[in-house]
DNA sequence: ATATAATGTTTGAAATAATGAAATAACATT
DNA sequence: AATGTTATTTCATTATTTCAAACATTATAT
């Protein structure tokens, strides 16, 4: 099963002294879950409606497992068929979230300050949560028509080039932070060495300013600012920001008027006890 | 694996005339992925942090191998150990979602609606999705401080006794509804002969005034009023609900007000297109 | 402190469940 | 009708899971 290893990225131990060259596979993780699990990440929002051959090109599997994989999912409620017999997500797998989006009350207590600030600047206010290598949009407020992309919960992003990253990244603490580094330049050796410099000037602006801003760093239509809330009991970083589509920015608009703002909503936010603020470094 | 048959459910075929009394095993489903599955389940509202030993008390399935599954998991990034080492679901799952949430971009043009509505009936306002014998919440407004619950993305429902659901089964047709009826007959035996005559009774008024009404059916302390929208292009059945705390409503308020100003709201929602009304029967 | 009871993890061998090739069936599109 | 899709079923092979036992690691109680 070497294909199987490779997709996964599963960690196995050294073969190099091996008497035979047969790969050793790691008994500690459950590959049929991963793959079945793998079958859920193939939908994308481009990618919303997948047939059985598809999901089996993308994954490196052959069609018989696939189609048993989708339907054990299938029967499990989390992907449906729709008219042409191709799968889809299906809503039962909103549900497997709702606990989690329970468990973060702070989500609804922010809502009045985030429409404050989504007004303010004509644009949107979102949180993010950090996650592995990514942030997680855990709530966004002011979509306006027209809006070019879609913010909502569940969305990702990049720690590296945003400024809802660079926000999270700012709270980490030296140890942590190093690791996490180390985590981004392993995942993404070239695309973390092009956003290097911007990283470390912006999370340095976090820690001063407390607040630091995006020119297009994630999506390239979109200005950013962000701030970093802290840590919730639970153990969850958490960053909000602001950002509106490029051409509307007016020159410096962040740097002296938005950002400073943003900077002191967030101050005013911690306040209120639900986020533990790390004691930076000087 | 007999304990694992019955626990998930799975269609078998029939022992009764197998030479020796062992149970065929369903080779069409995984039974590793249902377990692996099943585990993210676990969690709740109330459950946010589970050990393994709980976990596997629950599944019936004994330590090692929940480990593993759990190490599955958090490999994946779909659950995270906190501080004190129990486990909880993490920020991933909520990408998961993501594509979905993205393939409803009504839930955004109904926003102004629903806030509208929402604010009418100083209550809140939800958009419901049909998923097998529940619906599933996925978009809310307007929630005040001091609410008895929280309603939100991801948040289920039973079909049977409730407004939404019963907004969503008066949508269904002949063959449709009876095959759901029975689903759910199967499922709640009891139950849902307790509710059979409110709901249809329920069916009956959503489809000739537009509307139904529920006074704490589901949540004890809830009165709501639910309009069917209709299915959309990709298969989805859809109805609207606006709810507010029982002390807080004036005797027959939602029957001669709030009703029918929702079921013409979901009439001008309808105009849109978006949803596909199916014509009723007489 | 020490004992006791839980929990979490690692083994290895036995049992089981997952896999993929081949065949079949169902469907669209020529 | 014929071709190229795709989805499903079957079954023998193989690899993965499982469980029990032992160990390590906490908590909790005495």
């Amino acid at each position: 099963m070497t294909k199987n290893k490779e997709r996964t990225g599963l960690k196995e131990h050294d073969d190099a002294g091996l008497p035979r060259s047969e790969a050793v596979t790691d008994l500690s993780v459950s590959s049929t879950l991963i793959r079945g699990i793998e079958v859920l990440q193939c939908f994308s929002s481009t990618d919303q409606a997948l047939g059985n051959a598809e999901i089996a090109r993308r994954l490196g599997l052959n069609r018989p497992t696939v189609s048993r994989l989708c339907k054990t999912l299938v029967h499990l409620g989390y992907l449906r068929r729709d008219a042409k017999g191709a799968f889809r997500l299906a809503p039962k797998l909103l549900a497997l979230n709702y606990p989690m989006l329970s468990a973060m009350p702070w989500r609804y207590d922010l809502l009045r300050t985030m429409g404050e600030l989504a007004d303010m600047c004509d644009g949107n206010c979102s949180l993010g949560v950090l996650s592995g290598d990514s942030f997680v949009h855990v709530q966004t407020v002011g979509i306006p028509p027209g809006w070019p992309h879609i913010p909502d919960i569940g969305q990702t992003g990049p720690l590296y080039r945003s400024a809802l990253g660079w926000a999270l990244l700012s709270m980490l603490q030296g140890e942590e932070l190093e690791s996490k580094i180390a985590d981004l330049r392993a995942l993404h050796p070239d695309e973390y060495e092009a956003s290097a410099e911007k990283t470390s000037a912006a999370i340095t602006q976090c820690r001063r300013d407390g607040f630091c801003v995006s020119y297009g760093d994630w999506r390239p239509n979109l200005v950013a600012a962000a701030s970093p809330l802290g840590r919730t009991e639970d153990g969850l970083d958490v960053a909000i920001a602001c950002a509106l589509p490029r051409y509307r920015t007016v020159a410096g608009y962040f740097e002296t008027d938005m950002g400073p703002r943003l900077a002191d909503a967030a101050e005013s936010i911690r306040m209120s006890g639900v986020f533990v603020f790390p004691k930076l470094p000087k």
